[in-house]
RNA sequence: GCCGAUGUGGCUCAGUGGUAGAGCACUCGAUUCGUAAUCGAGCGGUCGCGGGUUCAAAUCCCGCCAUCGGCUCCA
């Protein structure tokens, strides 16, 4: 399971200061849950405007949600924390009370706290109050460390205001949310900055400009991204690698439009579940209106029907890097991670029902080896996304879910994958196994998925003729191991920190000839190496040696070779690697083999 | 979509009412150089867009757009 990357990489120091996690330590958890209430009490008396809501620890500090009719700023928020630093001073005892629910009730409504009223209704007894002091309390299940001596007055930093709506709801109120971080000790805190401010330099967004992978432009229109050759080298690659897998395990590429008819779209359910996220209709009516494709499924579903399938077909797997557009709500957008067209490595399986279990694994199988490739083997979380029975928002029979749902748990099962539930976290046509992975600021996305579906093959009234004659109805796979090629290379690029490995760096090789009179052999040997398909560039700067290579190395370019008169000479290469640095003179050929052999293998030089 | 912050040359950033600045990049010249920045000169910005206040706006006000941090949403 992927720790925190917020957390992971420098392992020089990452062995002399732990950074636990809130989850991971009992400590933690009563420091950073008495830290939001010292927050709440602080806020309290400098805005006694403010009302009090909930205020939970979290994985690296806490939060408190405060109704205020103003907006809290930068300077509030120094203020805050010096009020907090005070009370902390104070060495307050935090006292348990526990009381009966009127008595609760009446304490609360004389504080005149009507969000305090609500959670209480939602309590179980025993109803339970934490005293901060004399003469400032919080209706608590604890637990919290005795005094606030506890607490490191220089362990802790407010980091940001963020709107949070009242219960997680966009229909309630809008609340002002405080995050705070707190440690141990000072030196704890100190290291998390540090940190953080490391994995910023990891952020995609960053890299992916600094290396020059790819643009969005205002022109175009936010979330669509525009691939340079760079980046465009990345996504090939990418494709190419999983379509020879594919190819391997019996997958049969398609290509579809990228719009179609709205009545596809009813058929599948999406023109009523799915509206809001397509662009706006093109044509005047729905009868005679298109929409530009939010997925791919109807699509092969029509390759599908278009003849009379035999049992001896199935499966039946439908391959596409299909590019697809969603209207994704304005602030949801962000760098690679969440934009408004992408492309999914999607695929379809049609099988018979006795073939679903196998042909899940096979999927899963294919999802774990191609995670694996990409050194991403062990770097994710498999969420079993299920339906969540109170509501409405799905298609299809209570029986066909059923079904559904417990071909993936008995395929987890068999596995033996770890996994977790997200009750609520399934499409509207079927339950999914997710892969969860986390980017360089410790935030979760779903990369690929795996879906089983009964609903579709009904809707559209799919079938083939089983052995006996009788005409069956197929179940669908649907499953996209990179999930978009998009968030993929955006994890990719936090996950390597831009160091590609050989086999995926846009430039594998950079030639540096030390003079001009030296380009032409630099030329010569680049020649031979894309005529073996290696990627490879001459530096033609005209700069010094060391500002070649100081550029390819920002650049991170995996292998740089020298060449100058003692290379010409003996038809050489002096080669560098970014992993290892100087490795001395070596005759071309051996560098061709080697670096050819590295590429193939998806190994390093 | 909601709350808040931000938006100055290709990039990173300084400039808070009086005619726009730095470093890097780029171009040119000199240097012909051996493993993380050679020297010098030059080019380049209607300060996100639109409106307003003012004798005067990058700077103050309003609207919009985009980005960022969250929330909500997410096939």
């Amino acid at each position: 399971m992927s720790q925190s990357n917020v957390v992971a990489p420098p392992a020089e120091t990452a062995e002399k200061i732990h950074l636990p996690r809130t989850s991971e330590s009992d400590t933690l958890k009563r420091i950073r849950h008495t830290f939001s209430h010292v927050m709440a009490m602080a806020v309290q008396k400098l805005f006694p405007k403010a009302q009090v809501t909930i205020g939970p620890w979290i994985e690296y500090g806490f939060y408190y949600d405060f109704d205020h009719p103003e907006p809290f700023t930068e300077k509030d928020l120094k203020a805050i924390k010096k009020e907090m630093i005070k009370i902390i001073n104070k060495g307050l005892p935090l006292e348990r009370e526990e009381v009966s629910r009127e008595e609760a009730q009446r304490r609360i409504e004389k504080l005149q706290e009507p969000y305090k009223l609500e959670i209480l209704a939602g309590l179980q007894d025993p109803i339970t109050l934490y005293h901060l002091g004399e003469d400032w309390w919080d209706l608590c299940a604890g637990p919290h460390v005795e005094t606030t001596k506890a607490l490191h007055p220089k362990a802790f930093d407010l980091e940001s205001v963020a709107g949070a709506y009242w219960r997680g709801d966009a229909n309630n109120a809008q609340l002002q949310r405080i995050y705070g971080t707190a440690w141990e000790t000072p030196e704890q805190l100190t290291e998390y900055k540090r940190r953080r401010e490391e994995a910023k330099k990891r952020d995609h967004r960053r890299l992916g400009k600094e290396l020059g992978l790819f643009i969005f432009a205002d022109e175009v229109g936010p979330g669509l991204p525009l691939w340079t050759p760079k980046g465009t080298l990345l996504r090939s690659t990418l494709e190419d690698f999983l379509k020879q897998e594919q190819v391997k395990r019996g997958y049969q590429p398609v290509v579809t439009p990228h719009i179609g008819r709205v009545d596809l779209f009813k058929t599948s359910g999406h023109w009523q579940k799915y509206r809001e996220d397509l662009f706006p209709m093109m044509g005047d009516s729905e009868d005679e209106g298109f929409v530009l494709k939010a997925m791919n499924c109807p699509f092969h579903i029509q390759i599908y029907k278009s003849s009379l399938r035999s049992y001896r077909e199935l499966p039946l797997r439908l391959a596409e890097f299909g590019t697809v557009y969603r209207y994704e709500q304005s602030g949801e957008l962000g760098g690679l991670t969440r934009v408004r067209g992408f492309t999914q490595d999607d695929a379809h399986l049609f099988v018979t029902p006795e073939q679903l279990d196998d042909e899940f694994l096979k999927v899963v199988d294919l999802i774990q080896s191609v995670f694996n490739a990409l050194q991403l083997g062990d770097a994710f979380r498999a969420r079993l996304s299920f339906r969540d029975p109170d509501s409405d928002k799905y298609i299809g029979s209570d029986d066909a879910w059923e079904k559904s749902q417990s071909a993936i748990r008995r395929a987890v099962e068999h596995l033996g994958m770890n996994h977790f539930e997200g009750i609520g976290e399934a499409a509207f046509y079927g339950p999914k196994l997710d892969f969860i992975f986390t980017d360089a600021l410790d935030r979760e996305w779903q990369l690929g998925t795996v879906q089983v579906d009964y609903n579709l093959p009904e809707r559209f009234g799919l079938e083939y003729v089983a052995e006996d004659g009788s005409r069956q109805r197929p179940v669908m796979i649907h499953r996209a191991p990179f999930g978009s090629l998009e968030r993929l290379i955006g994890i990719l690029i936090e996950e390597y920190a831009g160091d590609f490995p050989l086999w995926l760096a846009p430039t594998q090789v950079r030639l540096l000839p030390v003079t001009e009179s030296h380009v032409a052999y630099a030329q010569q040997v680049v020649d031979q190496l894309r005529l073996q398909g290696v990627r490879a560039e001459v530096d033609l700067s005209g700069d010094r040696m060391g500002k070649m290579i100081r550029n390819s190395e920002k650049g991170k370019i995996p292998v740089m070779a020298v060449v100058g008169d003692k290379e010409l000479e003996s038809n050489s290469l002096s080669v560098r690697t970014r992993a290892q640095g100087e490795l001395g003179a070596l005759p071309v050929d051996e560098v061709m083999t080697r670096i050819g052999d590295a590429i193939a293998s998806h190994g390093s030089f």
